[in-house]
RNA sequence: GCGGAAGUGGCGGAAUUGGUAGACGCGCAGGAUUCAGGAUCCUGUGCCCGAGAGGGUGUGGGGGUUCGACUCCCCCCUUCCGCACCA
């Protein structure tokens, strides 16, 4: 009882809060919200490690924090459940996913409670549990009222040993990551979300986010917004015709050839029989080969095809060669390019290789070899009859007016986005609100017909003739009826992006059996006032969720138009991994440094010599120490509940905070937590003596009072800019000014507030010790006295030349004359000045005094 | 190649935004205390010279602006993270 006992303090807080309820999130519309959230976990089967909490606590300091500020606070937890790994873990143990799902749930509540955050567990969600997902299936139904999903034929990526498609980021050199199965480009229908409807929104609504600038342009940049033209080219000898997308019309004299992407549909029809053969090889070859693979082999050179064909230029009737290659994509624009080698780098290196001309159509100011490159910059018009002598910012519109005019094309936004494939043939996962009538019509569920609960399967694979796991239901569920008539469900099912994509609407009213959540919670709670998670998410789940909410937007469904309006990514947790020669690794806790005894090994990681004095433990191995990312692959992960055990949840709350700038990649070092420890242990020791009895106060002294001032000051601008390392340093530095004095109890129940965002379990133990019968949870938030912060004396720099020579102490109030007849009578100052004549004296009041002698 | 972030002691990192570089902590060294300690306390700790006073030097490298630069400007190098034939 007399020293500082986590474990005791810990568990009872945490039991405390639970019981008393003190952090379930209440709706008071007579006070201001706060809608704190982080990003929720995949419950994965190794449960969580340390890197994990970092971003929770600092979501929850804020948290707590605006909450003794006097907000209404939410700040809910959840899990993101569905997805493949437990479907793979299902099929390795022949056990239901859900059963695995749920335990692994349960081990991540277990650790996220011994954490003391103060979540809103009575709001706490899982995706895969129908009480959500029917609410994911309206959603969707509501995208379908609206047009936005559809079923297509597109290209995938489909997998012939898995028996299912794969998404673009499973699919590394044409072959299944996991399994290094190979991998194919099939045409299959597929459930398509019509997100590039919303691009130009997706687009504009960045504008006026608090998100990082990162982010913001990753999202600009996969959006992918240019402003150009559509050509429309005739081919001689054909009635048929093709559209090629170009952002330089300007250049449209300068075109000598044109190229197909290898599946444009016209590459069959026009490609003349003696270079059919030629052209078919290549096609098959591009259909074989994943888009990954053919980004991979492009980097080294292009290929393509002469068709045999011959299209008409517009602007000059001039015949030009249609070639096809695969540098030319079918998924962007119209699949068709016309090739200026002249003004374009690829088309350049293109024209090189096969020969063909190159020619320019503006002139520079300076000499250019364009045999040598292409010029994609400024110039002069020429050989573009009437257009000569244009600059390209007057050409563009020019010529496109005259291509409107003359019926030849049209002036055209493009977007890289492209339509969201939504379809999955997998079994964890959303089933589609959908039925398939006998004459092959698709029609979506009534809302009543909700929820579509996933059926018992035998097996979680697809059937033997390639049809997704959900066709292995009992006819009782595939074969239905819908308005009397008979018909059969859609067996796809969603992909994870969906549960996630309306995650944080349901917290506002997650037991709403009614509805995905009501209008009044919605508009009281309203968007997220600050959402922290990782930047792996910055294109697609952001994207994804932000096209839902102007979905729902649109919808009245919601009240504004942008779900998440500051956003902050928590820099990644790394560790360092141990590895011998022999390519073993050792965990972290079983290897030592031994100072000054190096060792040569020979690196598993390069295969080169390295130098090292890392060990393993009562052992002469010597081991190389390498920082990466915490996983079971190095075998470096920590448990945040061991570190719980030995040092508690304060220090490693803390620790995590005090590691680095929360937005940097930190390397975690379990003996940094020793510091941390020391200073929670020193806290104690300032309030409680070694009888467990609470110490006499004394009188405040204006070093301490300063002290905690600062620290006041700091902590709340750290806390509002997230910058929440550098004020625990002025806590310690608060509790090192106390060192051999009581301080006063004013004083010590405004630290003991300011302490617990960071470690609210020894915070509430004093709070209570200091005689209060209630949490501190709801306390207002001490304010700094700037008056406090002034001292009576202030040390001065003196330099000679810019160069340090002496520090003086003077009054605050010291005039410049005193001050600089201070800094010239000290005597290391003098022998500087003899004989020189001062020509400058810079005084900076209160920092130092700077004497230019010449 | 394009875009973004960043380079400071043995280590993690500070620096009021142009004013004493290295706060705070880890580690290390010396000392005190303890039956013991992944315990506690004190002192020291960028590097070089010096017994000391003190001096020199120092924020990836090179220039520049300034009385004064980790901070501002120009050039270069390195690392990490995105994107990558998007016409």
């Amino acid at each position: 009882m007399s020293s500082y006992d986590h474990q005791r303090i810990e568990s009872k807080w945490q039991e405390r809060w639970e019981a008393e309820g003190t952090f379930v999130a209440t709706e008071d519309p007579s006070r201001p919200k706060f809608y704190a959230l982080c990003m929720f976990p995949y419950p994965s089967g190794s449960g969580l490690h340390v890197g994990h909490p970092e971003s929770y606590t600092a979501i929850d300091i804020v948290a707590r924090y605006k909450r003794m500020n006097g907000f209404c606070v939410l700040n809910p937890i959840g899990f993101d459940s569905f997805g493949l790994p437990a479907e793979r873990a299902a099929q390795r143990e022949n056990r239901h996913p859900a059963e695995i799902t749920r335990e692994n749930i349960a081990y991540f509540r277990k650790q996220l409670k011994k954490l003391g955050f103060s979540f809103n567990w009575e709001r706490e969600i899982s995706t895969c549990e129908v009480d959500y997902y029917r609410w994911t299936q309206w959603i969707f139904l509501k995208l379908h009222e609206r047009g936005l999903a559809y079923l297509a034929e597109v290209p995938v990526n489909w997998c012939p040993a898995q028996g299912t498609v794969l998404a673009n980021e499973e699919v590394v050199d044409g072959r299944y990551i996991e399994t290094g199965d190979p991998v194919e480009r099939r045409n299959m229908s597929q459930w398509m979300l019509k997100i590039t409807a919303y691009a130009q929104r997706l687009l504009d609504d960045l504008e006026g986010l608090d998100w990082p600038e990162g982010v913001l342009e990753m999202q600009r940049q996969w959006i992918g917004r240019s402003e150009g033209a559509e050509v429309r080219f005739a081919i001689a000898g054909h009635d048929e015709g093709f559209v090629v997308y170009t952002t330089r019309p300007d250049t449209l004299f300068g075109a000598t050839y044109c190229v197909l992407a290898p599946e444009h549909p016209l590459v069959a029809s026009i490609t003349t029989e003696a270079q059919r053969g030629a052209v078919d090889a290549y096609v098959q070859r591009a259909a074989h080969r994943s888009e990954m693979d053919r980004q991979l082999a492009a980097e080294k050179e292009k290929t393509g095809v002469f068709t045999g064909a011959f299209a008409i230029n517009p602007v000059n009737g001039e015949q030009i060669p249609v070639w096809v290659a695969d540098y030319v994509l079918m998924t962007y624009g119209t699949g068709a390019i016309m090739a200026v080698p002249a003004h374009d780098e690829r088309d350049h290196a293109f024209a090189k290789k096969f020969g063909l001309e190159i020619r320019p159509v503006y002139q520079m100011d300076r000499d250019h070899d364009f045999s040598e490159s292409a010029w994609p910059g400024e110039g002069t018009a020429i050989g573009s009859g009437a257009f000569d002598g244009m600059s390209v910012a007057e050409l563009k519109p020019a010529i496109i007016d005259w291509l409107e005019a003359h019926k030849h094309g049209e002036g055209k936004v493009n977007y890289k986005l492209r339509d969201w494939l939504f379809s999955r043939q997998r079994y964890w996962g959303e089933p589609f609100p959908i039925v398939h009538t006998a004459d092959g019509q698709v029609v979506p569920l009534p809302t009543s017909e909700l929820p579509v609960v996933l059926p018992h399967v035998d097996a979680y694979k697809p059937t033997d003739d390639g049809r997704p796991p959900l066709a292995r239901a009992d006819a009782s569920w595939l074969q239905t009826t819908l308005d009397g008539q008979p018909v059969t469900r859609e067996t796809n099912t969603m992909p994870q992006w969906a549960g996630s994509c309306w995650y944080y609407l349901r917290y506002t009213d997650p037991h709403n059996q009614d509805l995905p959540f009501s209008p009044e919670a919605i508009q009281y709670w309203g968007d997220v006032d600050l959402y922290i998670g990782g930047v792996e998410h910055a294109v697609l789940h952001l994207l994804y969720a932000r096209f839902w909410h102007k979905v729902l937007y649109d919808a009245g469904l919601v009240p504004t138009p942008e779900p998440f309006r500051k956003l902050f990514n928590q820099g990644m947790i790394l560790a360092y991994a141990y590895r011998d020669s022999s390519g073993r690794y050792h965990h972290p806790d079983t290897v030592e440094q031994r100072p000054g005894q190096t060792s040569i090994l020979v690196s598993a990681w390069s295969q080169e010599s390295v130098q090292t004095d890392w060990y393993v433990k009562d052992s002469d191995t010597p081991v190389e120490q390498k920082l990466g990312k915490m996983g079971k692959s190095l075998n470096n992960s920590v448990d945040p509940l061991d570190v719980v055990e030995r040092y508690g949840a304060d220090t490693l709350r803390m620790y995590e905070m005090f590691m680095g700038p929360l937005e940097q990649v930190k390397p975690w070092q379990t003996s940094g937590c020793d510091g941390i420890h020391r200073f929670l242990r020193r806290t104690w020791r300032l309030f409680v003596d070694e009888q467990g009895a609470l110490r006499p106060f004394g009188q405040t002294s204006d070093e301490v009072r300063r002290a905690l001032h600062v620290a006041i000051k700091e902590t709340t601008a750290g806390i509002e800019s997230l910058k929440l390392n550098t004020p625990i340093s002025r806590m310690m530095e608060l509790v090192n000014a106390c060192k051999g004095s009581l301080p006063a109890r004013e004083d010590c129940e405004a630290f003991v507030l300011i302490l617990s965002p960071y470690a609210p379990h020894l915070a509430e133990e004093l709070w209570e010790l200091l005689g209060h019968d209630t949490s501190l949870a709801d306390q207002p938030w001490p304010e700094h006295d700037e008056a406090a912060l002034t001292t009576s004396i202030v040390t001065i720099a003196v330099q000679v030349n810019g160069k340090l020579r002496a520090r003086i102490e003077v009054g605050a109030d010291a005039t410049k004359e005193a001050v600089l007849a201070a800094a010239r009578a000290e005597p290391n100052v003098e022998r500087y000045l003899e004989g020189k004549q001062i020509r400058k004296e810079i005084v900076v009041p209160g920092r130092l005094v700077n004497l230019v002698v010449g």
